[in-house]
This record gives C-alpha cells, structure tokens and sequence, in this order.
DNA sequence: CGGCCGATCCACT
DNA sequence: GTGGATCGGCCGA
C-alpha cells in the first residue's frame, strides 16, 4: 500500500531513512511507470545540520520545497547534468529530507533503459542518485510535487529491511560539512532485491 | 552582474 | 585515480 501522510509527517528523519529501505518508488510519467525497491538512503536533519541544503535556516526559492509538509519530493538540479530526487520529512517548516541514492528495478525496466540509454538491466543501473532519478523520470521540474498523488509515490510491499541488514556509513560528497560529514546518515540494505525484478 | 561550485557520473589512463 | 562535462543557484560587489 501506498505510504501515507503520517509515515512522512514524523519527526525522526534517521528512522525514516531506514524504513524507507525496501520501500518501492514508484513513478508514472505520462503514462509510463516504473518501480524500483530502494536500497540506499541518506539523512539530511534541517537546520542543524551543516551538510543539508536548509542548514541554518537557509530559504531561497530552490529549498523552499523542503519546508513543506512532509510528503512532497524536493528535486534539484546537480552539476549541471544530474536530478538528485529527495523525501521531505517531517511537519510544515521544518525542513528535514531523505535523499534516495540508490534502488533496484522492479517494474517498467524497458523504459529505464530507454531513459538512460542503456541496452540491458544490470545491478548498477539504479545505484547512485543521479542514474536512479534519471531512470525512473524523476526530472527537477517535478520538485515540489506531492508523493500522495498519482506520478511519484512509494508503496509498503512487506520488504521491511530488519536492522542487522542495515549498514550505516557516513555520507557521499558532503567533506564541507565539517564535524557533521562523519555523522553515520547513510543507510544502505544488504539484501538482495534483485530477485523480485520481474 | 560576475564568478564560483555542487548531496555526480563516466571515460580514460 | 583523475579530470571533464555542464548549468542553476547562491553570494558578494
């Protein structure tokens, strides 16, 4: 079943970042669905915390999305070529996200392969933010959309990932973030979900 | 308005 | 292991 309001409006970001290993996210892009399980999260904990885009407060019109309600994806655009696809968390104003870095294809896998251009499923097509939302359609245009809705959304399919499957590691590209790039808001299943695909 | 740079990826050595 | 691609956002002037 679909995620709901109350999965996205707690206060726990870390939590979240874990429950959401397993989860499967699912896109309908005019027409087009694709679903993949995710298998590798990241934590960003709001205005505390130096490696996220709200830290300190900060509000311009690109973050402004993840001061929304939980429950809406906050989508930007990095290095010029690449859309890293993000879960806002947690209630209004206060601005904590996810970051998906990494899921494994499920469903509508000709059109990922379309989208990235590739000709065959391999393991890694998924891994890595900015291949995943290139895969699954997730363009930055979309930010600000709600994941209650009918184009991007997540569903519970009973593949919860138990603790011991879970490792945590510090997080990808974040070395300015002084003290608060060692903190462990990497989660990443060691489970194998490709065995569902298809 | 100019300049710098990023929550990345891949080809190449 | 390294560097180039590529551009919107952000900041300082």
């Amino acid at each position: 079943m679909k995620l709901n309001l109350l999965f996205y409006t707690r206060e726990d970001v870390v939590q979240i970042s874990r429950e959401l290993l397993g989860k499967t996210l699912c896109t309908n892009i005019n027409g087009n669905i694709t679903e993949a399980v995710i298998v590798e999260t990241e934590a960003y904990a709001g205005v505390t915390d130096k490696a996220s885009h709200s830290y300190g407060g900060r509000r311009t019109k690109r973050t402004e999305v993840m001061y929304y309600q939980g429950g809406h994806a906050y989508i930007y655009l990095c290095y010029g070529m690449y859309s890293l696809f993000n879960v806002v968390t947690n209630i209004e104003n206060v601005p904590h996200a996810v970051l998906i870095r990494g899921a494994v294809a499920l469903n509508g896998i000709q059109t990922m392969l379309e989208r990235t251009n590739r000709k065959k499923l391999t393991d890694g097509l998924l891994i890595g933010p900015g291949k995943l939302s290139k895969a699954l359609g997730l363009h930055f245009s979309l930010t600000g959309i709600s994941l209650l809705g009918n184009t991007v959304w997540i569903e519970d399919r009973g593949m919860s990932v138990s603790s011991e499957n879970i490792v945590a590691t510090p997080r990808i590209g974040v070395d300015y973030a002084a003290e608060d790039a060692l903190l462990p808001y990497r989660f990443v299943a060691k489970q194998d979900f490709s065995v569902f695909t298809d």
